[in-house]
DNA sequence: GTGCCTGCAAACATTTTGCAAAAAC
DNA sequence: GTTTTTGCAAAATGTTTGCAGGCAC
């Protein structure tokens, strides 16, 4: 009989998460939370931030290895700018793309799919 | 005058990922290229991976956290089995897709980019 | 012989986990 | 009161690095 319960350690990261534009890392995340909750810790973060993970509700964007967190449940791409590191949405993508309409390639059938644009940003780009 | 050396150590691992059709991860190397070279340690594979990548000759797949190595620079995208973790290379994908085919976004101009997909191979849906 | 590369060992960064106390219901 | 969740601290994991000796050229 598991049932979930609602912490301030939950609503105070999941308010951050739904509130920003940006792809926060776990670090960020606590280093932000920290200030309405001075005593969470790294390990309720993560763990926070895992849970949410696997009930749907954020995605995971892996950038040199540290994860970052995007709560758009929205079906998008990404674009990661090898100059500032800074990570964009792309949602104009891939529409018209049979395998991703199909849900199917030769090799399996597709639940779930991510896509990574790499390259200079606008602001990067102008110097 | 920085010149690059031809090692042994280079040559086994080089060998190793063209001759192979998966995408180990630097253990996986590790373990295998130790046969031939039993001396050789995790440092030095992740030295030798890590300037694989930075030359272009071979591309990092995350999963769940941990790299995994590509040789093959055609382009092309990967699925990623969620039951057996295994990943398969994909070839025949967005191939009219403006996007990648202008190498811009909205956000920035492209010069690289990835796809993965998430689902169940065709050996795991069997079950 | 010179200078890049390796082995060794230690350090590092990120993430996970066991446990007792605290909070939610 | 019961059960989930947290804080704390330690550990685990994956990866990087400083240095002295070894090897390629």
């Amino acid at each position: 009989m598991t049932k979930e319960r609602l912490t301030s350690q939950k609503q105070v990261i999941t308010d951050y998460l739904k509130s920003v534009k940006t792809h926060p890392s776990a670090e960020k995340v606590y280093s932000v939370v920290r200030k309405k909750l001075p005593r969470i810790t790294r390990g309720t973060v993560y763990r926070i931030l895992k849970s949410l993970e696997k009930k749907g509700k954020a995605q995971v964007i892996p950038v040199q290895g540290v994860a970052h967190f995007d709560f758009n449940t929205f079906p998008h791409a990404h674009f990661i700018c090898q100059k500032c590191q800074k990570i964009f949405d792309v949602f104009d993508v891939c529409k018209k793309c049979n395998i991703i309409r199909r849900k199917r390639t030769t090799v399996g059938k597709i639940t779930d799919y991510q896509i990574y644009f790499h390259g200079f940003c606008n602001h990067c780009s102008k110097k």
